[in-house]
Order: C-alpha cells, then sequence, then structure tokens
DNA sequence: CCAGACGTTGTT
DNA sequence: GTCTGG
DNA sequence: CCAGACGTTGTT
DNA sequence: GTCTGG
C-alpha cells in the first residue's frame, strides 16, 4: 500500500518531461521529504480540450463529487487497481480523470510480528523521478463555493522486490505508457494497473523517525539516506 | 419507494 | 478501539 | 501511512 | 450521482 512518499526533486524534474510549473507562485510547493495523505502534493494531469500536459498541487485523499461533508466521511488515499473500473467513488475518474503522481520515493513499513514496525524507502536505481498512477476529483465546498481537486493513489499487487515486505505496491507508470494512461481516448487502459518490474527498483530500510508526519524537518534527509 | 453508503490497509 | 490530522 | 486524541456549550 | 438494502 502507499501512505507516504516524498517529491524532493525540483519541479523541472518532477515534469517528467510533460509539464511544466512555471505559473506556481515560489514559496507556495516546498519539497515533500516525507509527505502525508491531507498534504498538497504534485500531480501531472492532460487538459481535455488542449490536450496540454499540467503540474498542479492537488490534495491526498479523493473527495467524490457528490460528497457534502467530506469532514464525516472517509477521503480514500488509494484505490485497488482490481476494482477501480466499477466502483462508485472511483470509476468516474478512473473513465475521464487520470493522473500521474510524480515521485523520487515512496515508504512501506514491515510488519514485524509482536514487535515494532520498519520502515522502508523505495525508489528507482537510477535515483531519477518516477510516476504512480492515479485518479482525481474536483468538489465544490458547500460553504465557500471554491473548488478543490483531490487525488487518489492506485495499488495492486506487489512485485518481488517488495513482497518480503510487503503485499501490496502503488501502480507505477513506465515512460514508454505515460501518454497512454492520461490519454482521454483510452477509457480503460487496465491493462498498465499491474506490479512494475522489480529489476530496476531499489529498497532499503530506513530510521523510524519517518513515522512522525513531518515532512520539513531537514534531519529527516539522513533518516530516509538521501 | 426512501435511507444510507459510497475506501483501503492491517491486525485481532 | 477508533477517528482526525499531518 | 503513523501520531495523537479521545469533550461540551453557545455563538460567529 | 448511483447503487444496495429494508
Amino acid at each position: 500500500m502507499c501512505g507516504r512518499i516524498t517529491q524532493k526533486s525540483n519541479a523541472k524534474k518532477l515534469g517528467l518531461g510533460l509539464a511544466s510549473a512555471d505559473h506556481v507562485v515560489p514559496g507556495v510547493a516546498p519539497p515533500r521529504y516525507n509527505g502525508s495523505p491531507g498534504q498538497e502534493h504534485w500531480v501531472i494531469r492532460e487538459q481535455p480540450e488542449t490536450h496540454a500536459y499540467s503540474l498542479d498541487r492537488l490534495w491526498w485523499g479523493l473527495i467524490p463529487h457528490w460528497c457534502k461533508d467530506p469532514q464525516g466521511d472517509r477521503k480514500p488515499i488509494n484505490a485497488k487497481a482490481e476494482t477501480i473500473a466499477s466502483l462508485p467513488s472511483f470509476r468516474d475518474g478512473y473513465k475521464k480523470r487520470r493522473c500521474l503522481v510524480p515521485i523520487d520515493n515512496f515508504f512501506e513499513w514491515k510488519a514485524i510480528k509482536g514487535a515494532y514496525k520498519q520502515p522502508y524507502a523505495i525508489g528507482m536505481k537510477s535515483g531519477a523521478p518516477f510516476a504512480l498512477a492515479g485518479i482525481w476529483e474536483n468538489w465544490k465546498r458547500p460553504s465557500t463555493e471554491e473548488w478543490v481537486r483531490t487525488f487518489t493513489i492506485i495499488t495492486t499487487e506487489a512485485n518481488d522486490l517488495m513482497r518480503p515486505i510487503h503485499d501490496r505496491m502503488p501502480v507505477i507508470i513506465g515512460p514508454a505508457d505515460y501518454a497512454r494512461w492520461l490519454s482521454p481516448d483510452e477509457p480503460d487502459p487496465r491493462d498498465l494497473l499491474r506490479p512494475y518490474p522489480a529489476e530496476p527498483m531499489t529498497m532499503w530500510p530506513i530510521s523510524s523517525r519517518v513515522n512522525k508526519p513531518v515532512d520539513d524537518d531537514p534531519e529527516i534527509l539522513d533518516a530516509v539516506g538521501i
């Protein structure tokens, strides 16, 4: 599963060669060294009309458009690849509002029976940013009429690298498939929702300092070993 | 018909 | 135990 | 995901 | 908004 990410590279790199974010005001988009659900993160989308790609900040935790009061309701941070095409909360987004979440790493906790959990960082051997598959939604806050944009990350079964620590992992989209995943002309690209090959990936144990959901502590860099 | 849910994970 | 907040 | 709280009243 | 359960 996937409940913590890093977006430490600059916006140019996190655009993955598809999108840029030069319109973003400096200072409003700090790097995420230990990013959590409930925070804003970089997300790449395709504009339906112009087919241009954009890199924007969306809230992690999907709020369906029909939701009255997300205070009381849950905001799913993950959606299962196996069921996303049919579940009421996800199927419209899956058809029409797919996105890529560009990251440097994600974290996973290995549950050790009767004991602590050991956090791990997972990334590419190359150190390059890569893309997770997501879907997003628009939601209008009734009190202020303001539009809120949220996303959720799709999960699938673990690959050989991750299976020792966890039975699920986020869906990773390779560069060759960016365009297909984002294209509104592909209503059901479910063949992309499979475990990513283990070979280009790497994984290492990190300090449990990352347990604390604080992502602006510079010392977190040591914890992650970056 | 209306009311109520709508999600995932892990752990017991 | 379960929910909210980061 | 984990950490931390775990409450009520009335008024804006 | 749409589906399930009573």
